[in-house]
DNA sequence: ATAACATATGAATAATTGTTCATATGTTCA
DNA sequence: TGAACATATGAACAATTATTCATATGTTAT
């Protein structure tokens, strides 16, 4: 019957696929890069470390906002941080980061 | 002066760093993984192609929920339709995707 | 100790986005 | 043609999230 087909299909793919719950925490993994300015920052982190203020400068956001991205980020465990004096040195933390973005602009520059 | 030296880091970055639309249209893109049930509707695509009510069915929302998010798959160019008769059939468009869905489970089974 | 600077954080606001309900469109078969 | 089914879409609502301002915390040097 078509009916027990789609049954089938459900049950079987539904099987076949990661738990639920590491889907959520991939959606939120993804969810820090679908933000145009933790995206740049990111980007300016590839080229070297950077204090807050050169990220801001960089990204051309307030301070505030950039802290905020990057406590983002960190609680992502995608940068770490440096504490040096008065200023704190960020650089990524992960050696995925930068294959993700080759994907995603091989893909939006098809 | 440490002033220059800011002053220089900032462009230096600024000017290795992809144009500016270039990672606003990246983080568009990312913003598409950033959904759970956009992710879940991907990772039922890895298995096979299927149609509108498997998916709903597999991921457990409402037809219309299922819809509306294939529709921004669509739009990102990440999943193809096929109609045969009453049905739609939704495959996967492009093979970047199951690369940045490894990435990412890296990342978080770490 | 205090002034000056760098960074972090809380609260408020504005904007974006996911979901649902209701309904429209498209397709098949009697 | 009309009934039945599959999918798509519009409007409304709820929830999430990015940004800013104001201010707190932490660090250095005088």
């Amino acid at each position: 019957m078509i009916h027990d087909a789609h049954k089938n299909i459900v049950e079987e793919t539904k099987s076949k696929m990661p738990n639920t719950d590491t889907l959520f925490e991939l959606a939120d993994f993804f969810k820090v890069f679908g933000d145009s300015t933790r995206i740049r920052i990111m980007c300016a982190l590839f080229e070297q470390e950077l204090n807050v203020c050169c990220i801001a400068d960089i990204v051309g956001m307030e301070q505030s906002t950039v802290s905020h991205q990057l406590r983002v980020l960190r609680q992502e465990n995608l940068v770490k941080v440096r504490r040096d004096g008065k200023q704190s040195y960020y650089s990524l933390e992960d050696e995925h980061i930068q294959k993700i973005f080759e994907m995603g602009l091989e893909h939006i520059l098809e």
